[in-house]
Parts: structure tokens; C-alpha cells; sequence
DNA sequence: CATGAATGAGGCTTCATTCAT
DNA sequence: GATGAATGAAGCCTCATTCAT
């Protein structure tokens, strides 16, 4: 459908080159359409790429409930490995959204500022409480506080890898994952150190 | 001076707005100088960014040099800790730098691509050269192999607080140090788990 | 019908717009259809606005017609009377149409240039021979001269009158028709000075 | 200088196609400088037409009250007649601005039409003024309440002669200021019916 | 050093119009 | 009768840039 091929090339667009980068006739171009009929759909440019940056962040917050839910019933190991692999084929998959997505975390056009704030603590919630309950349930012997501290250090090597995947090639990519699951099996006492 | 000026607001500019976003008025008007001016120091918007990135990642590399020999002869602990702490001190009291390189790393423009792949390089095999013989003097037990892996793992963990820089408040960035902290404690062997 | 309304948007977006802000769209949003439809109607733009000017100056001289037969009996002071009154209504009522007709005299479109002049043409002869025999029948010791000289004082003052539509509050008008009318009576006599 | 012809430009432009069909582009060709050079002198279309108003009602102001001073000191109806001679003059040597000010009269853009009202009131009271005082001086048997009602007499007949400024040719509208100033004449006691 | 004035190119958007349904 | 979808042309405006002063 033309409306959603508006809504790719726009985030396409917006990827290479932000937003007045990002110009209705390269839009178009990408589409094969004339300028004016984005108009049809969407009454400017800004409106275009509200919902652009609205679809994008509830995909995102889709797909990682998706990899979540395919390994609801591994061991957490296997959910911190899951999850890892999962961010990381995501983004790899979808590089435009990516870095859409980075572009909107590091200068948010005022439009979306509210909306991404909500879109970032709605994760991290359903992350934190999701990973809670998955700790409580396979390792029941680990306390609460000492989930809370697995989890936030599990997030500091999510982020790092998420960042990586901007960083390093395939392979370099794949060792640095390897070490982050190293690490994560340190923290959770698999290993004598 | 004027020409450092308009390097300055170049940046803050691209920052907000990225490449099409920063008009040279915009610039202009933050130094207080008509955009003819700006002319007469650079021969055109192009050059001016290629100066003005250029710039960026020397500042870059040079202050990461920088905390690095200020905790030279600290045992290794510290120096991660140095590191981590300096880098987030370095990006917070650089916003519009940081978002520059973050815009530059995830959607790089033709012209910069080249410079930037070096730049990274360069960051990269000084970090592990460093960090490869400042581990072998501290720790002379751990072997080469296993120091490769301990750098690995410390630059996920890294670039997990600089990614973390974006997503937190001073507080939560707090917290998130620490724990980046104790799990390198954990993998120096420091703690029995 | 459709095609009544749309003629009523097309002057009424043209008295408060002129033609090239007399939008299609507007028009259509007036009338509660969309632009394509109008097409169904009209062949073109240019071809609604002429068939709604035609229709305006049609109104108008019939209106002017059947307000001077409505009193066409009556003494010739009467008759000077249910002019200046007639037309104020008509044009209070009308609103819409006398800004278009003022627009129409002061900057007419080429494609309707010649129209309006014969219209106006008609519209004097028609007067001029109305009043003519009408003064002739009231008080046939007026010689033609002297009754042409009347006509033309007449339609200064009826002009004022109707300029005066535009500039005056409702009270203030009906004080300057009432010296509209005084007017006439002294130029035919009836007042002792 | 460029700014002034561009006014000039845009008052004509207006005059004939009104504020949408006034384009910048055709002002700019017939100042001959390219439509973005108007940009230098105005921020905008809007903000270069609501000085291209005021410019003119100022003008026309200004104007009338040349027109009095300039016959001060004669009788009574020699001023009546400088007026509307003074008027007529006027306005057929700026028929592109008396078209403008009939159009803002009726159908005022929002932005300018407080200022209009103002105008239409400050040349009302002006004339009304300053007429008051020349009745008084010329014909000092006139009292006050009369001298008003000869002011309201002489404004349906201004304003009658204005609006033939537009229907009539030179000759025709001659003989309209001739009658129109047989009926002051009257008005004035100074014919015996 | 700095800028006033100018402009070609291109940005976003609206317009009148068409045509298949 | 009506409209959803599309578009070429044109509208307003901003952009980077130039150049004389």
C-alpha cells in the first residue's frame, strides 16, 4: 500500500540524512510517486514523520515482547542469550529504524520528545519486571535485591552490544556478544572464576 | 576567536539539527556575525564540518589520552574505573559533541566515512594496546589470551555507560557505574561470587 | 441542489477571497462535497465563476426591477425613496454578491469585462428611462432637461448611498438616507430654503 | 530604492488580482529583481503587504489633507468643490491604490482590518472637524445642528462622486460633479428652486 | 574583517484538474 | 452523481553562496 511505503521511505530517508535531510521529493522518489501525493496521506511533512516515529517505537517494543515470548520457558541464561541475539538480529535487520531510532534518542525533535520518554520507560518496566519474574521463577535461591542488580548489570551489557552493533563488523560483533554471555554466566555463579 | 566560534556553534548546530538542519544563518546568528562572514574563514558549509568534525575526533582521542595517563600508575581497577568515569564525564560536559559522533558513527556522511573508520581504528588499538600492557604490568599473572578477553568484556561494559549516558539521569548513570564497576571487580577475580 | 450551492460558495468565497483565493476545496468544503465533484458541474474553475457572475448581475437588475414596480404607482418622491431603501436591503442582504459586484467593477477578470459593461450599461438605460417617464407622469410641468438633471443628482446620491453600505453601522445609515431623502425633496422642490 | 518600488509593485499587483493572486513572483518582475530579493527587505509575503497598507492609507490621508489646506481660505463651496475635484484627482491618478482600499474596505484581510477601522474613523472625524470649522467661519448664520447636517448632505454626495470615480468616463463623470455641486449649491440656500 | 544586497536552486505545500471506479 | 488517488504547475519561502563595498 502506498501509505506504508511512504511511512519506509520516510524512515529510510530520515536514517541517511535526519530530518531536513530527509526531503518530501526523495521520499517520493524512493516510493516512485510524485511529491505532492504524499499529500494525499499525510497532511505535512511533520505529521508524516510523527507517525513514522510512533510506528517505529511500537514495532521496537513489539518485536523484543516477540523474543521474549519465543523463550519464555528456558533457563534465564538462555533468555540473557535470547535476548542479546535478539536485539542484535533486530537491529541488524532493520538499520534505517536503528538509527532513526539513536538519531531520536540523542537530539529528539520536540514533536516526539514526550512520546519517546514514555516509549523508553514503558520498556525498561516491561523489561525490569519481565526479567524479574523470569529470575524468580529459575532461580528462586536469588533475592530480589540481588535480581535488581543482575538485571540493571544485564542492561549494561545489552546497551553495550546494542551500541557495538553500530561499531564492529560481523564477526567482531559475534566474539563481543560471546564475552557478554561469558560475563553473564560469571554473574549468575556459573562459573569459578 | 571569531573562526573557533563558528566552529563551535557548527557543531551545536548539527547536534540539534544534523547536516541539512545546521544552516549557516543558524551558525551565523549563535556566533553574532552575519553568514556572509563566515565565508571569509571557510570556503564553504562542507569544508567548515569536514574542519569542524575533524576537530571533534582529535578532541576526542586527546582527552581519552588524557584520563588515561592521569591514572597511569594506578593498579587496574582504577584505571577501568578512571575510564568509565571519564568518558561519562567527557561526554556530559560535551552534549553536542557526543551527539556529533554518535550522528556520525550511525549515519556518517560520504566525506567524513574514511576519516572516521581511521579514527576509530586509532581509538581502538590504543585503547587495547594500553589497556593490554597496564593489565600485563598490574596483573603480570593474567596471560595475553585472557587479557584480550578481560578488554573485550571491559569494552562492552564501556560502551554499555556511553550508550547509558543518552538513556539515564545523573542518578540511574550513577547506579549503573557501579554496577559496570563490580562486574569488572568480578572478572579481575577480585570477588568471590 | 448541489449545483445551486456550489454558485452560492463560489460568490461567497470569492466576495471574501477574490478568484485566486476562491479555492476549489473551499468551495467544495462549503457546499459538504469534495472538489471532484464539482467537476461534474462545471468544466473548470473559470467557467463556474462566469456562470456565477452572470447570475449575479441577473439578481441584481431584477431585484432593482421588481423594487421599482413595487412602487411604481406612487408619487415620484416615493419612488425615490424605495430606491435608496431597496437597494440598501438588497445589498444588506446580499452581503456575498455586492462585495463580489464591487470587486467586479473595480478589477474585472478579462472574461467577464465585457459582460459587466453592458450590464451596467442596461442597468443605467433601464433607469434613466424608468425615472424618465415616471417623473414625467408625477409632475408633468418638469421639462425633459430639467428631468435629466434630476436623474443624474439622483444617482450621485444614490451611489453615495450605496458606498456608504460598506463604510456606515447600520444607524448612521439610516441618518444619511434620511439626508439622502432630504436631498431629493429640496432638488424637486418641495422644501423652502 | 528597491524597497519602495517593491511596495509600488505590490499595491499594483494587489489592485488587480487581490492578495492571493498578487504573487511574489509578478512583483518581483515588475520591480525586476528575483522573487527571493523581496525576501531581503520583507519577512514575508503578509508582512510586506500589511506595509504596502498602511503605506497607503497613510498616503490618502496625508493627501486630503493637502487638498484642504491648499483652498483654506476660500469660501464654502469652493472647498466642497476642492474636495471632490481634489478626490477625484486623486484617485484617477492612483487607481491602483483607490482599487486596493475598496477592496480592504470590503472584504478586509483579518491582520489589517483594525487598522482600517481606525483609518475610516480618523479621516471621518477629520473632515467632520474640520468642516465644522470652515462652515462656521464662512457662513457663521449656519448653526451647529444644521452645519452637521449639511457635513452628512455633502459626505453621501463625496461618497457618491468617489464610487462613479469607477462607472463613469472622464466626460460623463464631469457632469456628475457639476450636479453634485448644484445640489450643495442648494443646499447651501444659494439657488432659488 | 564584515556585511548589505542579490540570486539560483531547491525546500514544503497547495492548486486545479483528471480519471478510474 | 460522487470520490479516492494521483499529478504538473505554481505558490511561498529558505538555503548556500557571491560580490561589491
Amino acid at each position: 500500500m502506498t501509505k506504508e511505503k511512504i511511512l519506509r521511505a520516510a524512515i529510510n530517508q530520515y536514517s541517511l540524512y535526519s530530518y531536513h535531510g530527509a526531503t518530501m521529493r526523495n521520499i517520493a522518489k524512493e516510493v516512485g510517486i510524485k511529491p505532492a501525493s504524499i499529500y494525499f496521506f499525510y497532511k505535512n511533512k511533520e505529521s508524516l514523520f510523527l507517525d513514522a516515529f510512533q510506528n517505529l517505537l511500537k514495532d521496537h517494543l513489539g518485536q523484543m515482547k516477540q523474543i521474549l515470548e519465543d523463550v519464555h520457558d528456558e533457563p534465564i541464561l538462555s533468555i540473557f542469550e535470547a535476548l542479546l541475539k535478539g536485539t542484535v538480529n533486530y537491529h541488524k535487520k532493520h538499520e534505517a529504524e536503528t538509527n532513526v531510532y539513536i538519531s531520536l534518542v540523542t537530539s529528539p525533535p520536540e514533536e516526539i520528545h514526550q512520546t519517546l520518554l514514555e516509549h523508553i520507560q514503558t520498556f525498561d518496566k516491561w523489561m525490569n519486571e519481565s526479567l524479574l519474574e523470569l529470575i524468580r521463577r529459575d532461580k528462586p535461591e536469588i533475592d530480589e535485591a540481588h535480581s535488581q542488580k543482575l538485571i540493571k548489570q544485564f542492561s549494561v551489557i545489552l546497551d553495550g552490544i546494542f551500541w557495538e552493533i553500530k561499531l564492529y563488523n560481523e564477526q567482531e560483533l559475534k566474539q563481543q556478544i560471546d564475552e557478554a554471555l561469558y560475563i553473564m554466566k560469571v554473574l549468575l555463579g556459573g562459573i569459578e572464576e
